[in-house]
DNA sequence: CTCCGTGCAAACGATTTGCACTATG
DNA sequence: CATAGTGCAAATCGTTTGCACGGAG
């Protein structure tokens, strides 16, 4: 355990979310203004092997880093694309498939809602309200 | 509907299967060994935009397309990478929150099983059967 | 002294884009 | 002729790797 490796795992830790790797580059550089994003990228590898923290592919093109390994489902937010914990029991998530499907070994299963969290709707109603007047054009703004 | 479209759109049919943009590419190029890989994404992306196929974000780098636009689960062989339709009653998977989750508005989900397929496992049916004789040096064959 | 881990830059794989050209309406 | 779509090459993005150096045992 390297102290870059100590610094990473206590931000990873400390930020209480699902960080991307460049995001959590940006905050280890507050406190190791000379590392590089192949070290966080090496060592956050390391930590995954190691069952410290766990890799979380999810919607998105980065992958997602989580000091929470237990297994849990997620949410994730279209919009601001924030990655939440579901607490789902996974018990009461019934007719799941536990033995073979079409010739299928199961051996596990990834499970993500996806929605627009309380502060994207909040923003979206302030901006509806301040809009309101030139919701003609509202289509026009929702390319892409 | 330009013919390149046309030719992309009937490979991806006529495969039956969760293809990536460079395996439809190489399947395309056997019709019209000038396109280019460009042209496959762009077409993709604007099937996609249309409604015509379905793009599948799911467990690996590549994205997967799909000519069955209908909402369903899949399921991905964990060695050969393979992706298959879940023919799952989204009814019977009881529990999910419909409402607000911590004050999420639900929009939708992706529910992904991983597993061994058959093909797969068969293969290493085979391959334990082959080997039986200096399965003493199975663990360091495993690495990854 | 020996390594493992680091920083840097360059390589990489998947995807996207700028641009000049071409086919088609 | 206007313009949407193409092929090609280069750019981009996230991630990984080669290499020489540096610090801890």
């Amino acid at each position: 355990m390297t102290h870059q490796r100590e610094i990473i795992l206590q931000e990873l830790q400390a930020s209480r979310q699902h960080l991307t790797a460049d995001e959590l580059y940006e905050r280890v550089r507050k406190r190791l203004p000379r590392i590089s994003l192949a070290t966080v990228y090496r060592n956050l590898e390391i930590l995954t092997q190691a069952g410290i923290i766990a890799k979380r592919e999810v919607s998105g093109r980065q992958k997602r880093f989580d000091s929470d390994v237990s297994e849990h489902d997620h949410i994730f937010c279209i919009q601001c694309h924030r990655l939440d914990n579901l607490e789902l029991n996974r018990d009461e998530v019934g007719g799941l498939p536990a033995g073979l499907v079409e010739g299928y070994t199961i051996t596990g299963y990834r499970l993500e809602f996806s929605g627009i969290c309380r502060e994207c709707r909040l923003k979206n109603e302030k901006m509806s309200k301040e809009t309101e007047t030139w919701d003609a054009d509202a289509h026009a703004v929702r390319r892409h």
